[in-house]
RNA sequence: GGAGGGGUGGCUGAGCGGUUGAAAGCGACAGUCUUGAAAACUGUUAUACGUUUAUAGCGUAUCAAGAGUUCGAAUCUCUUCCCCUCCGCCA
């Protein structure tokens, strides 16, 4: 959530802000509008709330029966304004809330301006894109060839987009892991595997029922509950009403869970294979911050990123994202988009942001800052460790030799052996 | 799923429908004493919102959350959530 007395004190800056994400001038006027009208109300209430505290008090101590009665019925009458103005006033304030809840946090001053991804732009290319000299097969061939993905017996079982990992893809899999844990904890970062489902409370606190986003959640009805898209949305609450001594930060998480996105609008985008599904598990680093930290902590994220992308010898590139194309809840972003030679292209397999104190005002994430002598929110981001399909398809494909098999990455052989051998050919 | 018992400040734990934001203890912080430390003693010790130049003052709210009864609710009623115990089921 925007912080309202920013709107307040600096109406055009902020206007010209999330002009650049797409938000209309008129939303954060009417937000402002019903914040006026909020305050204007709440002052008259108090001040009648104040008046009947005040008479109250007074009625014990008036022996006088009939001055007794008197004030009794007197703040019988004032009940039924107080009980008016209150109603009014939970009418604004849900009113307000819609409002100041439908806005997008404010990027960042340096980010790139643009209105969709084609204005992302690539800000490093890193590694070597690999010359192949013989016919190339795509993440799925070599699954099925190598007896490692099975997404045929997964539809006529869940469904598409979903799939089974067999034999070395779940070493595959499970070897990532341990080599993202034992990477980022000597980095720092504390372990973590929070619940994957959710309730709606707390999604909303995190920002991640807005902004079109609750059309990519799975909801369960009589649970009242979601799954969660990432396990940032349940990192992110393991510290909702918390107050952080400022010797804690930044605090450091790693945490794994399975994903689950509905990929709702995305019908016939990516139906082959692994890239898009359903269901997909993902290593997620997260950090809270003292917020003069943030925009360090965002760059130590994604040199995470990088250094982790490296050791599996990975061709990529950083992407910056433009306030277009930037998630709902981000002041800056970046995307990692790794090499997959199938497609002759560079796809986003991680994503890396800072949403600044957006999500820590929703979900009240606040540290002591020792000099103000104030509770102050932290602020907090989110990044890929590895989203274990897409790095998946991204090892098969560039590690794939001529006879059919792939080579594992030096960094994970001791969990997988060298190399995936040809089992059999469809 | 069935039957009970509970949710009060950083923690433990009092609390009669009436100036109770809330006793007491612990902890924490500051000071006195001490060469230093401990002990002892003294003091401070929630948060949010509104108003405001103000982390002053004033007002409002907060005893799990929400509604209700009442002139007045931590205290009475209802609903929800959470925790605990026993039974059942279960990885």
């Amino acid at each position: 959530m925007i912080d309202i007395k920013l709107i307040r004190d600096n109406l055009e800056e902020v206007k010209v802000s999330l002009l650049k994400k797409g938000v209309k001038a008129v939303d954060i006027e009417h937000v402002l509008d019903l914040d006026k009208k909020y305050r204007d109300l709440l002052r008259t209430f108090e001040d009648d709330k104040a008046e009947q505290n005040r008479i109250s008090n007074g009625i014990p101590f008036m022996r006088d029966n009939i001055e007794r009665n008197k004030m009794i019925n007197e703040m019988q009458i004032l009940k039924i304004q107080i009980k008016d103005r209150e109603q009014k006033i939970a009418e604004i304030e849900i009113e307000f809330k819609k409002g100041i809840n439908a806005l997008p946090n404010i990027p960042d001053s340096d980010v790139l301006v643009g209105s969709s991804e084609k204005e992302n732009r690539v800000i490093k290319k890193v590694g070597e894109i690999r010359a192949f000299n013989f016919k190339i097969l795509d993440h799925m061939e070599l699954g099925e060839n190598l007896d490692l993905i099975d997404t045929t017996q997964a539809s006529l079982v869940s469904g598409a987009r979903f799939f089974y990992l067999k034999n070395e893809a779940v070493l595959l899999e499970f070897g990532l892991v341990l080599f993202v844990l034992e990477f980022l904890t000597k980095n720092g970062f504390t372990p973590v595997i929070p619940p994957v489902m959710i309730k709606p409370e707390m999604y909303m606190k995190m920002g991640r029922l807005l902004g079109g986003q609750e059309d990519e959640r799975y909801y369960l009805k009589n649970d009242d509950m979601f799954l969660v898209g990432s396990a940032e949305h349940t990192i992110g609450p393991l510290h909702a009403n918390y107050i952080f001594s400022e010797n804690d930060l930044p605090k450091r998480y790693v945490g794994f869970s399975t994903s689950f996105r509905r990929e709702a609008g995305s019908y016939g985008k990516d139906t082959k294979g692994i890239l898009r599904t359903h269901q997909f598990d993902k290593i997620e680093m997260f950090v809270f911050s003292k917020p003069e930290d943030s925009q360090k902590e965002h760059q130590f994220l994604l040199s995470m990123q990088e250094d982790m992308m490296n050791q599996l010898d990975l061709p990529y590139q950083v992407v910056e994202v433009c306030t277009g194309d930037m998630g709902f809840t981000d002041s800056k972003q970046y995307d990692i988009e790794t090499w997959i030679p199938s497609q002759g292209n560079y796809r986003e397999t991680h994503s890396c942001s800072n949403t600044t104190d957006f999500q820590a005002r929703g979900i009240n994430a606040r540290y002591k800052d020792k000099e103000k002598d104030k509770n102050e929110f932290v602020h907090m981001l989110n990044a890929t460790g590895f989203a274990i399909g897409r790095i998946l398809i991204a090892i098969l494909e560039n590690n794939q030799q001529e006879d059919g098999s792939v080579k594992i990455p030096a960094i994970l052989q001791k969990y997988v052996g060298k190399d995936l051998i040809l089992k059999k050919i469809k």
